[in-house]
DNA sequence: CGCGATTTTGATCAATGTCAAAGGTGGTGG
DNA sequence: CCACCACCTTTGACATTGATCAAAATCGCG
């Protein structure tokens, strides 16, 4: 039960050159030009490499260190009193992790890495600082935090409305179109490093159960998922399985929009 | 069914004086000092009362405002294809709506008023350069989105892994929390404009569940709740029921945290 | 007093949980 | 190359939660 020690990780590896960083247009260093990365260069602590099944960091502690996830799987999940736990999000390359409004207050939730895992690592201490200096970045940080915040909303109707096919169906093609910025192709084999368990916790069941949902998808003909990989055989039908939103409302009129200008009707 | 129009909406009755507007510390523009805030007075639209059950946007649609909540409840919500909907949150007096990280995009979403509401409304046009030209403004943004995602990773945490009533407790008790910052009261009278059909929409359950549940709180006295009115009889024993998140994560040491200076245990 | 909305209640049923055992499957070391 | 082990998945029997539907009771309000 006792994960690996959350301390071990390897010294920088991966060349601090930010230039080089090949995956900067997904990061929160995004709006920084070439000849500006020197900004963050010489703010952050370095890249590290961490090992499967460590912990980024771990609920109810302070915290000191903020980190681009550079490359591999992170699993959030919290821990509520009973022991019950559930998963809040899986994090992909790009994500920035340990952000709170609250720098000096501890940490809600635990980050463990699913895979090797690279990260950058930047300290926390003047990190507000380090982004009122240079607002791009700021704003650029209120853009992903919001795509984060998105991805939670999808989750929840995923968990309140959704049966839990469907929300295996939904979170699995959330998951590809996330990795892979572009329209998804069928048949292509996909690197998902999770387990029915995985699933299972991020969608509030169990995993015998999300067994058996599986062979009902398997069955249909819309995916094969096992043992890391995932091959989408159908993506209309598993769409369409997923309950995915109502592109507008309902059938009504999409033209006009709140005017608050244009006083009317009520008063 | 039919909702209210969408565009009926008063002329400004609160003043554009954003000095005197009572709740500023709880809004986005927070951090700006009394002699700083024509920035956003010279930016904002103005001021707007919405009647209760009108829509501030609509999920589908484009949307070109952003709004400051200053007054009232709005509930988020999504709407998904086959018809069923999931209440994302809701949103309380200081609440910044209509953000999203690609502000050309469409609204994932929509926010309905539960109550007559009051907003200050920004053109959407030129806020990222807004915000950039004022850092501050970027922090704090991001500050405010981050706590939306917390609170969003709790309600996930609280339809996943608890049970009904259990969920119950926690949205109650957190939406106690969040309209008054400080410790909570027993006993006193809060005002939630909430039915049991909202809470059933929130946990993604059916009302006459919650009907259940909600008996079951009465009896255990731990709360009374109807009629838009909350008491909180038990807070502790309402907390216990709540199943609140773990103060760490485990007994184990707090002290260390990850140190990735200190090189050790893999390689 | 009466109406509409909300809440309560009960009967029944489907979805999902629980538990336990049996089968894979891949990795490791002899 | 085989045997074994840990971990993951599958399966089945059964228990329980929570859904569904409908009717009755209640409440707020005019």
């Amino acid at each position: 039960m006792k994960k690996p020690m959350a301390d071990n990780c390897s010294r920088p590896n991966v060349p601090v050159n930010c230039q080089a960083c090949p995956i900067r247009h997904l990061t929160i260093c995004q709006p920084l030009q070439d000849e500006n990365l020197g900004v963050v260069e010489t703010f952050k602590i370095g890249d590290f490499v961490l090992p499967a099944g460590s912990l980024l960091y771990r609920q109810g502690e302070p915290g000191s260190r903020l980190y681009n996830l550079l490359d591999g799987w992170v699993v959030l999940h919290q821990v509520l009193r009973s022991g019950s736990h559930q998963i809040l999000d899986f994090a992909l390359p790009g994500r920035f992790l340990g952000y709170r409004p609250d720098l000096d207050g501890p940490l809600t939730h635990s980050a463990e890495c699913l895979t090797d895992v690279s990260v950058c690592i930047f300290p926390q201490q003047h990190f507000h600082m380090l982004i009122e200096r240079h607002p791009v970045l700021a704003v650029r940080l209120s853009q992903v935090v919001t795509q984060d915040l998105e991805v939670s909303y999808d989750r929840l109707a995923n968990i309140g409305s959704r049966s839990t096919q469907a929300g295996i169906a939904h979170l699995l093609l959330d998951l590809c179109a996330r990795l892979r910025d572009g329209p998804m192709s069928c048949g292509q084999v996909i690197e998902i490093p999770l387990n029915q368990n995985h699933i299972a916790d991020a969608l509030g069941c169990t995993s015998a159960y999300v067994s058996q949902m599986l062979k009902l998808l398997r069955k249909q003909r819309l995916l094969s998922f096992g043992n890391g990989q995932l091959q989408i055989l159908d993506l209309k039908g598993l769409a369409e399985f997923a309950d995915i939103e109502a592109p507008s409302a309902d059938g009504r009129q999409n033209r006009r929009l709140l005017t608050p200008e244009i006083s009317s009707t009520t008063q």
